[in-house]
DNA sequence: GCGACAG
DNA sequence: ATCTTGTCGC
């Protein structure tokens, strides 16, 4: 019976998100707007998900650093309850809402947003990095952990050595790419939000892995925040 | 019809 | 995303 419910609760988001695609498609800006030379603040941002009295809640952080000296020069977070399942494909519905609350807390200016997840990689192009970029009106890059199988794609010929890609062409245009950042390590999939090309991204992205992970520092580091903001609330709320 | 499927 | 300990390896 409950199954019944989230099917078409599913299928409920999905045509809606259908239609928002529909009306954000054309406002996507794919001419490249960021100059490396006078890039200065670049975000990271992340969520992270808990469960209390079968509600559902979220915190988003959002790390801004300082591209030229790599050193944070604010962070902020939010919590907020999420009603919106994941749904591959329809993730810009679940973590949007909550990532506008929290930046709209910043009081630095922001250059360039990096997300944990796609942009233009994805079916319509609409994954949360491009969403995002396009409600703001700013650039942003998406990058993903794990590849989004909406389509066959085998990089399985990628070089161990970092700094190694290879281009995710579907129908002779470019999604985005599979970048190696670490030797011998497993790759991430960057591609373009908005406001930016793909070789100017790929440049960031490279320019802001640290040691410590093959991800940019920038989503590391928002991503641990949220976990300690996690932490402490559940500790505090009881 | 069934499985796959960013976080 | 989240649930979770130890453990193999550089």
């Amino acid at each position: 019976m409950g199954d019944k419910n989230i099917v078409y609760e599913e299928q409920h988001i999905k045509e809606l998100f259908e239609k928002k695609q529909e009306e954000l498609q054309s406002k996507i800006e794919l001419n490249n707007m960021v100059t490396i030379d006078t890039l200065h603040n670049v975000a990271g941002v992340d969520l992270a998900y808990w469960k209390n009295k079968d509600k559902e809640y979220a915190c988003c952080c959002i790390v801004v650093y300082d591209y030229k000296t790599l050193e944070v020069i604010e962070k902020k977070s939010s919590v907020g309850e999420v009603t919106v399942p994941y749904i591959a494909g329809c993730l810009a519905f679940r973590e949007y809402e909550l990532f506008e609350k929290t930046a709209q807390l910043l009081e630095n200016n922001v250059d360039l947003y990096m997300f944990d997840g796609n942009g233009y990689l994805h079916p319509r192009h609409m994954g949360l990095a491009t969403y995002a970029g396009i409600m703001l009106g700013k650039p942003t890059i998406g990058v993903a952990k794990s590849f989004y199988k909406f389509i066959d794609f085998d990089y399985s010929n990628l070089k161990p050595e970092e700094g190694n890609y290879i281009d995710i062409v579907i129908g002779g245009e470019v999604y985005g790419r599979v970048l190696r950042t670490h030797t011998g390590v497993k790759p991430i999939f960057v591609s373009v939000g908005n406001m930016i090309d793909l070789e100017v991204a790929t440049k960031i992205v490279m320019n802001m892995i640290g040691e410590e992970s093959h991800i940019p520092i920038t989503t590391r580091y928002a991503d641990i925040m949220t976990h300690e903001v996690r932490k402490n609330r559940l500790s505090n709320e009881k």
